[in-house]
DNA sequence: AAGTGGTCTAGACCACTAC
DNA sequence: TAGTGGTCTAGACCACTTA
């Protein structure tokens, strides 16, 4: 993965845009970088899109690629490296603990619409898990997950107390590359003020997504509830091609 | 800008897969699309890539190119799925309306945050705009937005009665590509309560946001609240690219 | 083994910017 | 007019999935 050609030439690129080595803020032209790298053009040009997504540089047809002074400066709001699409890992904890308190543990036949999500056949399991996720001891969320057993065939007990992301990425070497999220806002129901100390006024986020395995395979459809006042999601969102 | 070639190739399948003209989920492999749209296999990889960034599709690879369910299911009105970045674009009217009821229009000094946050310096004056948004005669949205006067300087009440965007692509030839936003969940408050015609017990959605235009220039930040029941953001996150 | 998406190349032509 | 990035092609080869 890492030897691919354009990957190269973006690490290349990055770390000599971190180190300065275009102070006029300027890059090569593509038809140099093609020739001092020794890669065809649309190899740079990938790499240079990537770069350009990421918010680093900026091309302007007919003069030049630029470094984007914005990216320089302030790192830490433009900066979107390393995110995660993981739970335990999306919170912050500078001292904080995180907790996770398993409310229940079942495995249930694929209804119809989750056989469509996850791409099941008829009479295929998932297993349920309901979670209540604290953070310091304060219930934040409320988790309801549906994995296919066939891809997770031995998940246990112990290990849906935990993070399931890193249970999967260390011990069975899948990862969640991809996800497909949609958020919304709702009015707190009954088991959402109970469980996470809402009144009736105060609403909850809902999240709902999809995760991804690397190779595209549907691994888990999951339903979140936030307490309001632990959801802010931050995004950067470019419209270069629609 | 239209009439490219991948771009042909996007809109149609856009549209043919909102037609449902793939039932079994699946798309024609990129050998059979490339002959069939009589168009090179690598423009046919250039739009099914967007497509998937847009969380419309999947690739599989070793199997083929499959068609998201969770996309076709929550298309409520609030749409943000990477496709454009004003709002008036962002809603779905199949024959609805949209409204803007200019609330207030102002010129004041920018305080510290704004200087900060639009790269202004000190003594530097913003337009703000009061705006609510109106789908079908019912208003969705209180939006309130900060636009430095010296990148518009001959902002009009009629313009900032219509889409800003718009008005700036077209006018003067300025287009806003990027976006920094975070989003956030409240009890709606008294002022949301009246304009949004709200019960105490709904809430709103807050949507705060930078905007950028084509070559890095913050250009204005908008503080939006919505009615719950209009907001629906999807995402498609990738860890892909780095 | 056949079929799928992924990467990469070499080169043509176009559209825009600067001089 | 020269130089830049943008689009597009045709085809080679690789990596993975499925049977």
């Amino acid at each position: 993965m890492a030897d691919l050609v354009y990957r190269r030439v973006l690490h290349d690129l990055k770390s000599r845009i971190h180190d300065n080595q275009f102070p006029d803020k300027r890059l090569p032209d593509e038809r140099s970088l093609s020739e001092a790298y020794n890669v065809s053009r649309s190899s740079i040009k990938r790499a240079l899109g990537v770069l350009a997504n990421q918010g680093i540089i900026f091309k302007k047809r007919g003069s030049g690629t630029f470094i984007n002074p914005l990216y320089m400066k302030n790192q830490t709001i433009f900066h979107y490296e390393g995110s995660n699409l993981g739970i335990t890992d999306s919170f912050k904890s500078d001292g904080q603990t995180q907790g996770i308190k398993l409310l229940s543990f079942k495995v249930v036949p694929a209804n119809e619409e989750m056989q469509q999500d996850l791409f099941l056949e008829k009479g295929d399991f998932v297993y349920e898990i309901s979670r209540l996720r604290l953070f310091d001891d304060h219930p934040f969320m409320i988790e309801r997950g549906f994995i296919p057993i066939k891809i997770a065939p031995e998940l246990s007990q112990k290990v849906v107390s935990g993070s399931i992301f890193n249970y999967l990425e260390d011990v069975q070497n899948k990862v969640v590359t991809k996800s497909f999220m949609t958020m919304k806002v709702a009015p707190s129901n009954e088991e959402d003020q109970e469980l996470l100390g809402l009144k009736p006024t105060e609403p909850v986020a809902i999240m709902e997504g999809i995760f991804f395995l690397d190779d595209g395979t549907p691994f888990e459809v999951s339903n979140m509830r936030l307490r309001y006042d632990y959801f802010n999601y931050n995004t950067f969102v470019t419209l270069d091609e629609e």
